[in-house]
DNA sequence: CCGCAAAACCTAATGGTAGTAGGATAGAAA
DNA sequence: TTTCTATCCTACTACCATTAGGTTTTGCGG
């Protein structure tokens, strides 16, 4: 029999474009197999377990999401940057639903502190500095601007707001607003 | 052999136990058929199949959540019952993680409509009425608002905050006040 | 008190995913 | 050409989910 020529970077791609296609749920080693008309034990020899190939899947994610990031953040500052920032969340939760809910895969403390999410932060630190908020202050409007980031695009992802007026677009819109107008007028403790 | 007494009441209940206690990922069918010490299979008498079962901790989590947010906002206005409320989401999520978790589950459009998510939704409306906003803008912000707890609770349990000053405490109390004052200074479009 | 019907629970089977042990082989290097 | 090693396989165990159809318990009407 030819061989398929499998490794563990093919099987993380294919894992990527699977979770985009079908939902992270349906990302399994089985699955996997299948797709490259291979054996399932014999994808044992390219990654540990399951749970193996869902982190690397997951830090291809994060990698993925941090390129967009420092992308949008490069040339920009003050509100510009912040919603250039914001708008790479949403349309990656959108475009990428499989690899948005992969992001959130919990990983290894040893996993995570290379990954894309510290290069993710680094890059909301920069479209905060024309803000101009103090050293302390920095670590708080990052969170802050993660968090509703992370919650609505998972709220609008998950349909929660499917069944009320007015489209979503606008509450974004205005969130946005309301998040630069907090910035800007950021008072330190 | 002396009959347990089943009901889909007592299995949800248990799922709930279960979820919070050992994970959603644990509730499973199987598990729970050991802990009443009955086969597999006599659980289907009692619950279409997993999702349903799932389903119903869900519903029962959302409900739960909603009750605590009617107390939380009943006889408070203004930050006092925007704090109180926001309270209510994080210490839930820290709690209760499995039920949390279980709250996303996502649910059909007919279990939706009357599930505790309305309700919890008109919680929200409620502590931001002391605001004034105009009636357009309510949803905007009940929307931020619920994006920003969701979101900060969610990373704060993944461990998103782990490893990085300072504590997520202090954080949660920036974004509080500033969502505060974000609400108090909000301006009609 | 008895019989019977519905409800509660069971056995038995199928099929899907994860994982391990150990064997066969293709393909390259010696 | 021979040998070696990574690659892929067969064969198994152990979970979970689900369905079909059988048996026993229980409580209710007679």
């Amino acid at each position: 029999m030819p061989r398929v020529g499998l490794t563990r970077e093919r099987l993380v791609e294919a894992g990527c474009d699977l979770a985009d296609r079908e939902g992270f749920a349906v990302l399994t080693l089985a699955e996997l197999a299948r797709m490259f008309e291979v054996k399932l034990a014999s994808l044992y020899s390219h990654v540990r377990n399951s749970d193996d190939l869902k982190a690397g899947v997951a830090l291809r994610a994060l990698d993925l999401l941090a390129d967009r990031a420092d992308e949008a953040v490069a040339g920009r500052a003050g509100k510009e940057a912040l919603v250039a920032l914001a708008e790479v969340h949403r349309h990656f939760a959108g475009e990428h639903p499989g690899l948005f809910e992969a992001a959130r895969f919990p990983l290894s403390a040893e996993q995570a502190v290379g990954s894309g999410g510290a290069r993710l932060a680094r890059a909301m630190l920069a479209a905060l500095r024309g803000y101009g908020l103090a050293e302390a202050d920095q670590v708080h409007a990052v969170r802050l601007l993660g968090s509703f980031f992370l919650g609505f695009s998972l709220l609008e992802l998950g349909g929660s707001f499917a069944h009320s007026q007015p489209e979503p677009d606008l509450s974004w819109q205005r969130g946005l607003d309301a998040l630069d107008l907090t910035l800007k007028s950021w008072t330190t403790t």
